[in-house]
DNA sequence: CTGTTAGCGCATTCAG
DNA sequence: CTGAATGCGCTAACAG
């Protein structure tokens, strides 16, 4: 095979200079509108397309963004949430004339050398940190390290800066809300595990809580339990509350694995969503929605949270400003796991 | 923030040329032990990384390979193995040295400018083609174009080279021949789609067909549907089979979202699986193991799939020979959803 | 075993 | 508006 043109096959063909031609496909406006049509032909006559390695060396950029997901982390790969926020990020990213990279480093430890590497090698010009427990930690490293990321779904305590996450706060509220509106008394909360870290006032407790108080009721603490994103962990906890705390008439629970732990919970008890208890669960993933009678959920921006993310990178990487953090809001889907009372 | 240390600044520090350094950070094995000791003690001194794209000009390669998800194709992104191929891929070529570029072409008549660009760019030096529809006329492209590529789950009529897909007849015989031996006796099979291309004598119809022939049964013709690897698909056939196949005691669905179909058909005609008639899924993805009762599926070994494409393109890159396809077989999970009449 | 020279393909000076 | 010279950081080829 012929070795591929480069930018001074093109040059020659077009009878301009090599400049000249690395100016058309930057698009610089210094041309002149014929000149560059010459060029835009020999360009498409020769199949031109610039060196990535070239043009990165000569610009100390890659144009590419890391996408660190947290293998080992056994909820991860059971949340088919997942794939929605890389498709969110990829396109933002795409958009924007970056490609994405995966990384998947092997265990916590790893993280800090796989993304060291991706970054001074400048494989990527930045990344974006899914969530995982412990990044908090993590993130105070990458500060140190000069590493530029944004963190998906999670920072750590007081970071107001590079984040985007969907406030839980807001939509507990809208779902404890919505239980206690049905006629639900005492609702059971399956939270977010203490790890994790939020903006201030963002947690799902504090909806919780102020969805009682507006309606002129006080929750007993006894109905909120931190999860741990698995589905064991709602299980647990399910069982606790179904053996703990007399008159329990409803389950809300933060994540989707941890409501497939919690349903089989209920379903060891003879209890059905619905019909016995009501049960909102905290995403509206595939199984939700498949599930009969379908699950009353709430939605997480998913998609659209891994577009924020993958924009605000770029702005960071194209700036160098650290980006105020953003908050997205979620909404409740009802479908039939909550008994009408009304 | 001091610009990062060269090849150079090791090189001085170390008290060697460059070139010196440039062999033991590539493991050139004729350095003497003590030069190559000092210069790590350098290279760690400095924290030095060699810039990834210099080392791509140079050398022509950029050790990164693309992975082609088929946006667009509406069921893909309802498919929750996606991450477990994804998973398997990235860590053959992380074993490799190769980095993962995610592409997503938003549309199909995309999918070879984006691959023209990320390969002709040198972005990354070959790509993993996820399953897609009408794949094959696109192969015959990148076969033109001199794209390398190794495709997953799917090939093209009479290609026997540079796949990795599953067995579907052997694991569509393995269901068949269970269910038959548990005594159903007319099992309804929802098929893959027309326009999947599968090497030869390896159809999911074939299985069954064998399945059947050795248990002395015939196999009506009106049991054998082709679906569309989509919920509504699977829900259709399911109609149609209760509908028209008189006597029907069983469905084979061979994938989850057909089954997801497949399941509401039935709930909706009141028929209960492992109950009313018998089931079985074509994998084994979450909603399988969460449904109850549980699903009988066969299981696809979706991480190794992935793990030997990502193997068999770096075999191609580095060789720049064909390699043989490899197909791997399955296994049946057996769980609730068929009747044991023994 | 080690060093020197040259150039990968492009874009950034700085002149015209 | 356009071009010539230079070098980004690394390694292949060729000495020694």
């Amino acid at each position: 095979m012929r070795s591929r043109s480069t930018i001074y096959d093109v040059a020659e063909r077009a009878g301009v200079s090599a400049k000249t031609v690395s100016r058309v496909i930057n698009n610089s406006s210094l041309v002149a509108p014929d000149t560059r049509r010459r060029v835009l032909a020999a360009v498409a006559e020769l199949d031109f397309h610039p060196d990535s390695a070239a043009k990165g060396l000569r610009q100390r950029r890659r144009k590419s963004v890391g996408l660190v997901i947290p293998y080992g982390s056994d909820f991860v790969f059971q949340d088919p949430g997942m794939w929605a926020q890389t498709n969110g990020a990829h396109r933002a990213l795409s958009e924007r004339g970056y490609d994405l990279v995966l990384a998947v480093p092997q265990t916590r430890e790893l993280v800090l050398h796989e993304l060291s590497r991706l970054t001074k090698n400048r494989t990527v010009d930045g990344v974006i940190l899914y969530a995982m427990e412990g990044v908090d930690t993590l993130i105070k490293e990458f500060d140190r390290l000069k590493i530029r990321y944004v963190s998906l779904s999670m920072c750590y305590s007081g970071q107001d800066y590079n984040f985007v996450d969907t406030d839980s706060s807001y939509v507990c509220h809208l779902a404890t809300k919505y239980m206690i509106d049905q006629g639900a008394r005492r609702v059971g909360l399956i939270r977010e595990p203490e790890g994790f870290f939020h903006p201030a006032k963002a947690t799902a407790e504090q909806g919780y809580r102020r969805a009682y108080r507006e309606a002129g009721l006080s929750a007993d603490e006894s109905l909120i339990l931190p999860g741990e994103y698995s589905v064991e962990s709602g299980y647990e906890r399910t069982c606790r509350f179904i053996k703990d705390v007399p008159g329990i008439d409803g389950i809300l629970c933060m994540s989707d694995p941890m409501a497939m732990g919690a349903l089989r919970a209920l379903r060891e008890h003879g209890l059905t969503p619905g019909v016995d208890i009501d049960f909102v669960s905290g995403d509206d993933f595939a199984a939700s929605r498949a599930m009969w009678p379908g699950l009353t959920s709430i939605r997480t921006p998913l998609y659209e949270q891994g577009y924020h993310a993958g924009a605000m990178i770029v702005d960071y990487i194209q700036s160098g400003k650290k980006i105020p953090g953003k908050l997205l809001k979620g909404e409740l889907i009802v479908r039939q796991s909550v008994r009408s009372r009304n």
